[in-house]
DNA sequence: TCCATTTTTGACCAATTGGTCAGATATAGC
DNA sequence: GCTATATCTGACCAATTGGTCAAAAATGGA
């Protein structure tokens, strides 16, 4: 008898209205508003569907970081330097660039809901020691460097991916620059890896 | 016969209260009250001696920054990898980690004033172009690599250390463990110069 | 002490915005 | 077409906050 609608699909299309939002304008300057207009809906239905701004970015990372460790986890154990290299390559191409950047707002003090924190932190801690084992067995097969701690090996590279990310998305630019840049960073991680 | 003050002064306090509170909370959360109270004046004492909150955080990103390359002015041109490694080491201490992370979220989609991008931007690209130089030499000097284009080096060691530095301020954390893995970035650094 | 002038103050204003809810609207089933 | 009920709406609310200004306070000199 009544309209009837399907819950889970509608909050899914308000969290990717959301994120074109976030990622356009940052967290703190899009205002719900934004949201509805994206989402084709008013204000007041996106309550509807969700718990409010919090709830929206929580569960947008909370997604995006679920995807990226399952992705990765897919991904065998590598024998080699080399092999260990095109991981990353693909590794790097799942990560979203609107995400690095949206990533660091969230942390910041601006924003610095504990939930947040724990999802990205926790995430972090994940890859660190997933990669860290690889290096741990590549170290073992003399394919890297021996003459590093692992886990610091590995927190050192996320942190430069990370960096690398981070200037792209906010410095950049043309694509021609931007891959060379890239490039030249993998190159400088392998040459570092192998010490 | 009146009461007189040192505006220059004053203005030097209030920005220093700024930026206490600016590296404690960020710049968003940052309320004009607070650094009223962290200054010891009235709130409607703050803008007799500056034009508003982005007044205050452009002038003290300027500030940082043109004491930043001030100082990496007065460091001699490396004649070695070595020496070019100890004079990063020496840039490293004079950055300071408060301001890493509120640059990045002062280029941030919420605050995307052009006067703070144009500071940032310039900043790292002198700073590129000044370390490229120095790579240009190196590689001559068979020091360095040389398959690499010099510009693009400097431009991924930058993001590097950014990278870096970010997360230590971010996610760390005990000095003891900071250290280690800012020595194995430094170390991986090293050897993707070398090549 | 007293005054002229500078300096300080904090109540107040206006704009913004996350969130609410009473009324309007749509629709599945008859 | 009708109705009961789920769904949607947007005017409204309350809280926040950057910035203002008329009145109060401070002070160097006479």
């Amino acid at each position: 008898m009544p309209k009837i609608v399907d819950k889970d699909k509608m909050r899914a299309e308000i969290l990717e209205a959301a994120m074109m939002c976030f990622a356009r304008t940052g967290y703190q300057a899009t205002k719900m508003t934004d949201i509805a207009r994206a989402a084709g809906v008013a204000k007041g239905t996106l309550y509807l569907y969700c718990d409010g701004k919090d709830d929206l970015i929580l569960s947008l990372i909370g997604q995006y970081f679920d995807g990226l460790r399952g992705q990765i986890t897919l991904l065998p154990a590598p024998q080699t330097l080399e092999l260990y290299l095109d991981g990353l390559r693909q590794t790097v191409i799942l990560a979203q660039r609107d995400m690095t950047s949206l990533i660091f707002e969230v942390l910041g003090p601006g924003f610095k809901d504990p939930r947040a924190v724990e999802i990205i932190d926790g995430f972090f801690d994940w890859l660190a020691r997933h990669w860290a084992e690889h290096f741990a067995d590549l170290a073992e097969a003399q394919e890297i460097r021996a003459d590093c701690d692992p886990m610091a090996l590995a927190r050192a590279v996320i942190a430069m991916l990370d960096g690398v990310f981070l200037h792209l998305s906010l410095f950049d630019a043309g694509s021609k620059i931007a891959t060379l840049r890239r490039e030249t960073a993998f190159t400088m991680i392998a040459s570092g890896l192998r010490g």
